[in-house]
DNA sequence: CGATTTTTTGAATCATATCAACGTACGTGG
DNA sequence: CCACGTACGTTGATATGATTCAAAAAATCG
């Protein structure tokens, strides 16, 4: 499946390969970032919030959640390096966001800020198209995926997501997975033992 | 809340208010539309099917599902009168779409065919810029509702829907409204009994 | 090493699913 | 226009799976 946000190879290599940026544009590109280093559980964005960049993960792994009316967490996605961060709603219309963005691990972000966007927008016409075609596939991704989490178990979501970022699983904390999953850690914890014991019997 | 897809007023009325477009616009915009009657249990599009036009919906109600690897179907939403159905994805990526939309009363639809849709995003340029607006908007808003799906209670998810569609609940049997919710015909029912022993007892 | 965090386990409870049965409403053809 | 058949909604009994609370075991960090 597809990562989540909009992807992209390593950051450079990536706008050279799939946006078809020359060299020279590349540089270009990379000269508009500024470096922003997070510690773990230090969070990059807050509910309430603006959005003011576009966040490439150069290192790390991070979670994007929401608190719900019962002040519960509640995980949408993790993003690992190579991934984007941010809130394009909130970015673009600059309305306060609703999520959560929290660093679960030490992380390096490279960040291309709105103005720096929109003069790449202008500067760079390849990376517009890109970026307008990586966002509405996103947009589309992200649609998907809801959809499934409406009809699968969680034994089914945590199958997916072992397939689909099973790096994940070495690097944090389980409550975690439990959270994006939608249920309890306790429950997590006897939906793997159940999964062990199955696939010792087969 | 926000209906689902994008909305439009009367589609006349909407397009001169909120569009802003002046009669003759409008009127050159209604020319590229061709009107589709489906009965009720008609589906509009199929999993599978290429989508080919966006519809208006003049009259009637229709729900848009899929059917999951277990062949349970899960309803994704209604659409009533003044909304949009259709799927975006396949009909801007040509590719096969994943949902089914079927009629739940008989109903009156106007399509704007893709080829027209781009002849119209050329000729009256205001009419694109509100469409991919409304189309931007959208995905927030089934973004933001699916994630509200995340983490809702049924019930909660059942008060939300007479706020949001209290038309429906006179309109369409219960078991959809089930469906929607994420639950059995069953526990709809049991669901109800208690909301109108709580209303009683406040 | 000790302190904290994470994971596991157990027992009781709760919500929904499931299966079966029944009553009701609806519309369709005779 | 009525009667019959199908679709719909409700109810009961039971099963299943997740939650909750409590506590212990295991892993991790400073």
């Amino acid at each position: 499946m597809i990562p989540d946000e909009y992807d992209a190879g390593n950051l450079a290599s990536t706008l050279k390969r799939q946006a078809g940026l020359t060299n020279e544009e590349t540089e270009l590109f990379l000269s508009f970032l500024s470096l922003k280093k997070l510690h773990k559980k230090e969070h990059y964005l807050n509910a309430g919030d603006i959005c003011n960049a576009v966040a490439y993960v150069n290192k790390g792994c991070l979670r994007r959640y929401i608190i719900d009316e019962h002040f519960k967490e509640s995980i949408l996605n993790f993003s690992l390096e190579d991934y984007f961060v941010g809130d394009l709603e909130s970015l673009m219309l600059k309305e306060p966001t609703v999520y959560f963005i929290q660093a679960l691990e030490d992380c390096e972000l490279l960040l291309l800020s709105r103005e720096n966007l929109s003069r790449v927008y202008d500067l760079i016409p390849k990376f517009k198209e890109f970026h307008d075609y990586k966002m509405k596939r996103n947009h589309y991704y992200t649609i998907k995926r809801l959809t499934f989490a409406k009809s699968a178990t969680p034994e089914e979501k945590y199958l997916l997501l072992m397939k689909d970022q099973p790096q994940l699983f070495q690097r944090i904390p389980m409550h975690f997975i439990a959270s994006y999953l939608g249920i309890e850690p306790e429950s997590l914890s006897r939906l793997r033992k159940r999964l062990t014991i199955k696939s010792h019997n087969s």
